[in-house]
DNA sequence: TTTCTAAAGTCAATATAGTTGACATGAGAA
DNA sequence: TTCTCATGTCAACTATATTGACTTTAGAAA
């Protein structure tokens, strides 16, 4: 767990603009930063950390979803998810079995527990969120919404 | 380097929304992606990432700084700072020499080809930010800034 | 001159989050 | 029975970080 966050936040305004959007260039790292700092706090006091969390986060919103898809949304290998994987399942806070009908591929679930933590670390997220839409307005979030789906559909 | 950009992009808007501020979560996450996507294709082949970028980025906006400093505003340990900084010396992309008054530190320095490959690499996140704040015009970009201040001051 | 201290540099061990390649297993389909 | 798909696992590797324990460099103080 780095200790950077801290640090780094407080030199958010320390260096020198070369140029006009160099502001808004940091303002993305640090904003990234910001949104996750307490999820990753409230993940790492049960032992979970950000692939967990995502992993969780997709399953909650693809119920049944099946491994190999997981692993295209979420754009790592098999070997890569295995072992955060396995954790949640160890821990029962998802459960694996097969389909009724295509019984090659696992289903996965989210158990209540892993429901409960799903939703407490995106809580957390998402409380940030809003305080920072709730200064601005239903105008001003749009406008962000409308920035960052032009920034995030550049591939 | 991860295949991950690519085929976690195809994926934005394929999770059903679980809370009204869900889409917004996910916008952070792939907006990062988005920004730096280009970038650090251009860095890789150069054989350099996002570790080295931080570096330039930061002496770029700070001539002279010391070491010490430059492991504060990375917020990352001496250990950590050593293989990328070598290399960027190495590579004469940046000095380092001794202070005049000041001996006991040394200052770091962006070379012209240094100059050169820190403005590169950030003009290709300028560019996508530019296109974007274009499409929403000035007061959308305002809104943008505001919100992603409040976001990242959250520490 | 010796000693103290600050800044920087280095060595080792460890953690985390990923990669590729190779191979094994489980289970339906041909 | 064999083929194939989805999954699981083993091993080796890379990159980016950590902490701890030193050493080196060079000015400051005794």
């Amino acid at each position: 767990m780095p200790k950077t966050s801290q640090a780094a936040g407080l030199h958010r305004a320390s260096l020198k603009k070369l140029h006009d959007l160099d502001a808004a260039l940091e303002l993305m790292y640090y904003g990234w930063r910001g949104m996750t700092l307490e999820a990753d706090e409230y993940l790492a006091k049960l032992g979970l950390s950000r692939p967990h969390h995502r992993i969780l986060y997709v399953v909650a919103r693809r119920p049944d979803i099946a491994i190999g898809s997981l692993l295209e949304i979420l754009g790592i290998s098999k070997q890569a998810l295995n072992r955060p994987l396995n954790l949640l399942l160890e821990r029962k806070l998802l459960t694996s079995k097969r389909s009724p009908e295509q019984h090659r591929s696992k289903l996965l679930r989210l158990t209540d527990a892993g429901q409960r933590i799903e939703k407490n670390a995106s809580d957390h997220e998402r409380k940030v969120l809003r305080a920072a839409f709730d200064r601005v307005g239903e105008p001003g979030a749009a406008a962000w919404m409308a920035v960052m789906e032009t920034i995030a559909d550049n591939n």
